[in-house]
DNA sequence: TATGAATGAGGATTCATTCAT
DNA sequence: CATGAATGAATCCTCATTCAT
């Protein structure tokens, strides 16, 4: 599944189409024009339209997969953890908004059986390694025993998502870098037992 | 703004087909046909295909201030409030699933200014209602003050924008009410003044 | 199943072009342009290409039927009665050569399932009137009882067909009707009892 | 004309795709990827699709003269060398039904001269030598003169085309070998003198 | 108030073929 | 001898919308 340049290109352009003026507008005739190239060729690298979104959320799948576990096997404390993770998913929106276009627009898929399927998976991936930071603060006493730890989870996750959401609506018009440091600290706030 | 039956029932129908085939499968044709009109029919009662949509949205904003406006005026604690907020919205989606599908896709209008509009309406006068509420409970003690109070919206409405959009992934398949009384309960845990 | 004029005008051009240019050469673009309706417009009258193929076939088959009735209960000899099958084909292919590019190319339809049921279906029915004549035949002393009905009416029929291939292959250049005639007779003698 | 390994290979392989899923479904693509080749490499031994077309009826004419030739040198009776053309062709067909698909399915070539003019010229042969087989037969005063000698080719090569692409509909579903004997034995008995 | 007929623009995809390597 | 990359032309089909009736 080596993923050769053209379908790199490919996917970066159909990601910064998608970002700049919604999946809607991610037609085969607007991706090969932008390219460049025919509308055919575009079926040389990938079998089909849907291939590419597949390809597109694999691939942020992995970086995700990867980023999660890097941070959960660090030697942080889970309050930092927290951070981190708005940290790292803040800095890769900022780098490559279309990603949050992409990954926050589940609707968008709900025709496509693989692609909720990917979604799908992306997501519980996400919600398994937060849980898994959130598990570590509880059992260290550090974060409240009081609230179910899903539910820690969703307000973790939850406030992340709105916060993006925000600023995709927003146009990606405010700073989203400094915003998801603040959130991050009143969520771990909120989220840690009281002092 | 009066609206005949017959554009009720097709907003109705278009909220149907929304709920059950994603925003994607609302053509006219698919609209007409259920509703058993032809399709240059609903040319007689909405100007556009986007015109039904502005209806749809603006028949849930005028919803949703209202039902905010009695929880906000109720006598309730701050607390209760929330808990009344998240229990509302339940009930709401459950009664008519469409109503999230269309609430909670915003990705899907990107491409018409007027539809963006109506929807960040809704979602800014959702957000002025619910700071009110923590407002009115920061100042009365009961909520924390320690955390700024946009975050402690963004925490309540995250959560509960991601509860709703599993349920929706889930093809409506727990039980929201439920689920969203339990999640009002830690919402509120978190967002109170320790005890 | 009532055929609007449209339907029946679309019919009519695809038989030309099938009959002028081969099955390949119908394209909804060759049709529509040549109807003189943009290619969307044929969607208002069938649902599908292979719809108006279907109707085609289904129109013949009415046709050979009330046909192929009328001869079996005329009150001819078994005798007339093939020499009247034979005229009669040969009339209608001479009026719409189209007609037999359509019925005799079955391979054609190979990857449709639907077209290849339509077909089989008007070809089981020339034979089971066929036969019903050959039968009557026997049973009259009139016709050879020494070969198989089966292959009795697979001779006439193979006859029938060969020659009208050859008819269109030879772009319909010669006098059908005359040869038709001349064939029948040949075939009745092979067919009845020697003198 | 020689044939290279690899032509053959790309015949072969052709004839294969045309007996499974017809004609239509003989695509470059198709074709390259079942031999394990390369689209483009195609074109290193034919010069066209087009060409292997040509090619593959080529074949089938050369098989085709020497067989007959040799049935008519033969020194069977007329008779005998009706059952043996029947029997001849079926037992090609059988061992390669592709061979009846192109062979029967003239219409399919209709846009290409070349391919008609190989047909045609197949058929023409085969006519000549069922008339030269039967003229014996005539001479002989075993076969029927009240008929003239074309009428008995038909009959004869009709009823065998007959059963052939009623073998091929029904997907090479019965016995060709043995109902081409029974049908060889009836058509004899209907092409012959009576007793 | 409704509709039957029509359409321009655009949708994804397939095809046989070419060309540089 | 082979291929990876590319393409122009074409394929069937869908969409929101218009217009005369």
């Amino acid at each position: 599944m080596n993923i050769t340049d053209r379908q790199q290109e490919i996917m970066d352009t159909a990601i910064a189409i998608i970002a700049e003026e919604g999946i809607q507008k991610l037609t085969t005739k607007a991706l090969s024009r932008r390219i460049g190239i025919s509308e055919p060729a575009l079926y040389r690298h990938f079998e089909n339209k849907l291939a590419i979104l597949v390809a597109i959320l694999e691939h942020f799948s992995q970086w995700s997969r990867i980023v999660l576990w890097e941070i959960v096997e660090s030697d942080r404390s889970p309050e930092d953890k927290i951070r981190e993770l708005f940290r790292r998913h803040a800095v890769r929106f900022v780098e490559s908004p279309a990603t949050s276009a992409v990954l926050f627009s589940e609707e968008i898929f709900k025709n496509h059986p693989e692609l909720v399927q990917s979604m799908t998976g992306i997501m519980s991936a996400a919600e398994g390694f937060v849980r898994h930071i959130l598990e570590e603060g509880i059992a260290a006493g550090r974060l409240r025993a009081d609230v179910p730890l899903e539910h820690l989870a969703m307000v973790t996750l939850g406030a992340l998502r709105l916060l993006v959401t925000r600023w995709r609506l927003n146009d990606y018009g405010f700073d989203l870098q400094a915003e998801s440091d603040r959130l991050a600290g009143s969520v771990v706030a909120m989220v840690a037992v009281s002092p």
